[in-house]
DNA sequence: CCCCCCATGTAACATGTTACATGATTGA
DNA sequence: TCAATCATGTAACATGTTACATGGGGGG
């Protein structure tokens, strides 16, 4: 009785648990348009930059959490003889929990491991948040890198570990590459603080 | 018995399993001076690089792999009527394993994904290898990050997605850090081609 | 005839995360 | 007395990887 266990409503029943970020990602691509599962793996092999291609094992268990969920409603398109072909189209719950996702501020704790998650997240931000919001993001994120680099060079300057060549020139590493994104999200700011420029003319 | 399955030699029953980058993490510390759990857990958290903190359920397991499958070695201290302390020391198996993940070349395929252990690979390369075997992987680094940076930039110049503003920079993110990782790598070359700088003059 | 693309999945397995659990010592 | 640090772990749960499975259609 003098130590009973504290339930601080964890174990959200399942249904309340977040959304991981591959799921997001899903909700991300279907929402600009429909698409089926191979839809989907397709998506993922077009793009250089997302080197990530997810396993059928890890793609349909997923859709189906989605479907479960109550984000995603499924279509079903049978092109006569052929195997069955299924759409996903969102849900308005898919929809605001995508929109909620998008909005999520920079923690700058984890800046660095998030990064790549930043970066997708800033790539479906178009046409879904105000420029404003989208200006406020980056500039987050050039905070939260700022921070993380100059955390970097105080810890080289402090001459921990200065003795070891290779563990110094992988830091040296890490603040290069940081920098360069921090340069980047600042570049991103100005670029898109101008009115977005007109083709033809 | 037409279509009887086939056994490729796949599951290669338990212990010839790779070891993955985690464990492989751990032998290249314990490689430097025998340590504890709560050791290691230290060593992840003193390291601003790696912001990667281990839990304990995935430190304590995996170090208890690595004793099952002969690569650590446990030697039990106890220190008078405290909680008995566990120091994992390198087996000549371990030592070759690491040595193993060490000299493994860089692949160019997955170079994007594997950039943040083969730095690591790198850091734990000194005193291990010889110099011209990092030279070598240095080179093969920067080749391949050469390809990648290349491969990124083809896509922009053909000009698929350029109607989208965001997906754009985002691929001009990619672009810019693993530009400056290149640089940085020619520069790590440079540094290590010349003779250990003598701190005395 | 064979292989690749389309298009869907499942099963086994290993791993990681989160939270809980234990217990001594040191300092406020 | 309460909290933090040292120091070890376990249990439940969700997820990912690899490999297997199915089956039609088109091209060499």
């Amino acid at each position: 009785m003098s130590k009973r266990p504290i339930w601080k409503e964890q174990r959200i029943t399942q249904s309340g648990r977040r959304l991981t970020d591959f799921e997001q990602v899903l909700l991300g691509y279907i929402a600009r348009k429909p698409r089926s599962g191979y839809g989907l793996k397709k998506v993922f092999s077009a793009t250089p930059a997302s080197v990530y291609q997810p396993s059928p094992g890890a793609l349909y268990p997923a859709l189906r959490r989605l479907v479960d969920r109550g984000m995603l409603r499924v279509e079903e398109k049978v092109p006569s003889g052929q195997r069955a072909q299924f759409l996903y189209h969102l849900t308005e719950l898919g929809r605001t929990a995508h929109l909620d996702w998008l909005r999520q501020p920079v923690e700058p704790a984890s800046i660095a491991s998030d990064l790549g998650v930043h970066l997708m997240r800033f790539a479906m931000m178009e046409n879904h948040l105000e420029r404003e919001e989208i200006l406020a993001f980056l500039t987050g994120l050039a905070e939260a890198l700022e921070g993380f680099v100059s955390g970097l060079e105080q810890y080289v300057a402090s001459g921990v570990q200065a003795a070891r060549r290779h563990p110094h020139l992988a830091l040296e590493h890490g603040i290069a590459v940081h920098r360069a994104s921090l340069d980047w999200a600042r570049s991103a700011v100005a670029a898109l603080a101008e009115p977005e420029p007109v083709p033809g003319r």
